[in-house]
DNA sequence: TAAAAATACTCCATAGGTATTTTAT
DNA sequence: ATAAAATACCTATGGAGTATTTTTA
């Protein structure tokens, strides 16, 4: 489903990262595409959306008007094109074995919960998900072993399409003895010192977070890698060590009580793209549980409690005023 | 503003015409290439949205509903750039000369309405308008004489870009004399042995009225051949011939009685479209004329009486159900 | 001075054309 | 038999990459 108003929708991410690189990195392009393409979106339209006499750049006052009017296009019309994609599918039709290779840390919870929920929509289809290391999940897709990849920070390979699924929150996880445990909130700088366990970094996520500590100036000392988030959680539970993970990967252990996790500032986020094999599509059954998979997306990490969808409202409306 | 969404747009024309060939001609392409990427949305989504197996072919369900929502989204999506896209041009800060060269017949009310609305708005543009023979509005556009043109069927040159402007009706037009004069409606085949004005067949629209011609086996007597609207307009006038014209460009003179224009069944339509030179985008003034034009475009061809635009839904909505 | 975006130049993937085959009336 | 659409194949354009320059803080 990767669609037309490919432009558009790198905009609407532009805007919302206030930087071309990172949503370049989004979409699995250069920042030179993404420079060129929205500069030929504010050609076309005759505009600028965008003031760069300014860092970080600010949305023009036709910038802010054309991103709500594209928010508000691309959501009801990829809603129009997933409902009549399902009348493809007829009804309990589809069958087949849907195999995804997907990170460890990708919000095991949001698949396995799209995966029964899907399951029990089509009957006949069984939706196998293996967790894998990053370059493994690139080959998978690459070999069709697999009918697509979830991954972070996707690595523009060539020979891929890169479909943004969500931004993921970090959080300082710790256990519940930790100095940091009862705060509501953490900045970077005031990590600096404090014993922390990382990733690997020859991940992605790992090279991300370096990255940002550097940019905040924050030095705590790092005792320990992993490149496996569940070594991780089990680490930081029997230690008195914090790491940054996704804050929706813990939440099974933050809702008993074994671990904590606090809000960190500036806020962290990591990028969930869906990788597939160029050219290729995927088949009726992955093409559904894709589907499936970025509707559910939508909904933001808010407390899976009760609540309309709005939750989002606060972060992602706000960005936009 | 030719825009993002090509292929949604070229679908909807599909739709419309009932006919991948004719829709393909609205957008200067082949007929190839409007097969290919029909058929490639189609892909994408995973649903048959025609029906090939009945000629002429028919919308699925699926196709009905992407209809529907497709021009819902291409309505307000381009409404709004329409809006980002003024903000461009300070209010009046606009200047300069727009030359635009267009087909005799092209509807000179709507163009010189729209002129007229438009000078009013952007004091410091004038508007050139010139009436040209197809071949010389082409060269003109290449040339970057005029900075845009208006014809009908696009001859698919290279490097020229098509932007569908409108699709205009052709009548039967009459002294009010004549045979046919007091008809309400006049079959194809009921021309057969009338004496007939005709356009030259190296225009584009008398090749397209003699294929209309043959296909309903309709065999009037061609008396005249002219190059020219006025011209014919003025034959028909003193003669007791009928010639088969533009209908927007008789309204005057049918009502003012001077002429008779009656309704063509089955009906014939020929498109009227924006030339470009390829890569070259207009300047701000002329961009902001070509939107005034599409704007004006969205409304039917409905007596410029009263009424609200609806007097098209007859036709257009009919189509889409 | 450093980081981010714009630009120059090159390449290749893909949209589109031509010619042909298939399909429906 | 005929006209329209699908398909095969090839060509060319424009999008995307790399490397570099420009710009702002």
């Amino acid at each position: 489903m990767v669609g037309p108003m490919q432009t558009v929708r790198l905009f609407v991410e532009v805007a919302r990262c206030r930087s071309f690189s990172k949503a370049a990195a989004m979409f699995g392009i250069s920042q030179s595409a993404a420079s060129q393409r929205v500069g030929q979106l504010e050609r076309r339209l005759g505009v600028k959306l965008i003031d760069r006499s300014v860092r970080p750049f600010e949305l023009t006052q036709a910038g802010d008007l054309y991103l709500i009017g594209a928010k508000e296009t691309l959501r009801r019309f990829d809603e129009m094109e997933r409902k009549v994609s399902s009348l493809g599918l007829k009804d309990e039709a589809v069958e087949g074995v849907v195999r995804v290779s997907a990170i460890y840390s990708s919000g095991i919870d949001l698949l396995s919960e799209t995966r029964d929920a899907f399951e029990k929509k089509m009957p006949r289809v069984s939706v196998e998900i293996g967790y894998d290391k990053p370059d493994t999940i690139y080959q998978a897709v690459l070999d069709e072993k697999v009918d697509f990849g979830i991954v972070s920070y996707p690595d523009r390979f060539k020979k891929v399409t890169v479909q943004p699924l969500r931004e993921e929150d970090m959080a300082v996880v710790c256990g519940p003895d930790h100095a940091l445990a009862k705060r509501r909130a953490v900045s970077a700088g005031e990590l600096s010192g404090q014993e922390m366990i990382g990733f690997d970094t020859d991940l992605p996520v790992g090279r991300r977070i370096n990255a940002y500590l550097k940019e905040n100036s924050a030095t705590p000392v790092v005792k320990h890698r992993f490149d496996n988030l569940d070594t991780l959680k089990g680490a930081v539970a029997v230690t008195d060590r914090f790491a940054i993970l996704p804050r929706r990967a813990v939440q099974r252990e933050v809702d008993s009580g074994s671990l904590c996790a606090v809000r960190l500032t500036p806020k962290l986020t990591r990028p969930i793209s869906i990788i597939t094999r160029r050219g290729a599509g995927p088949g009726p059954a992955a093409k559904a549980f894709m589907d499936e998979l970025l509707v559910g997306a939508g909904t933001p990490d808010a407390p899976p409690a009760a609540g309309k969808t709005d939750g989002r409202a606060g972060r992602d409306t706000a960005d936009t005023r």
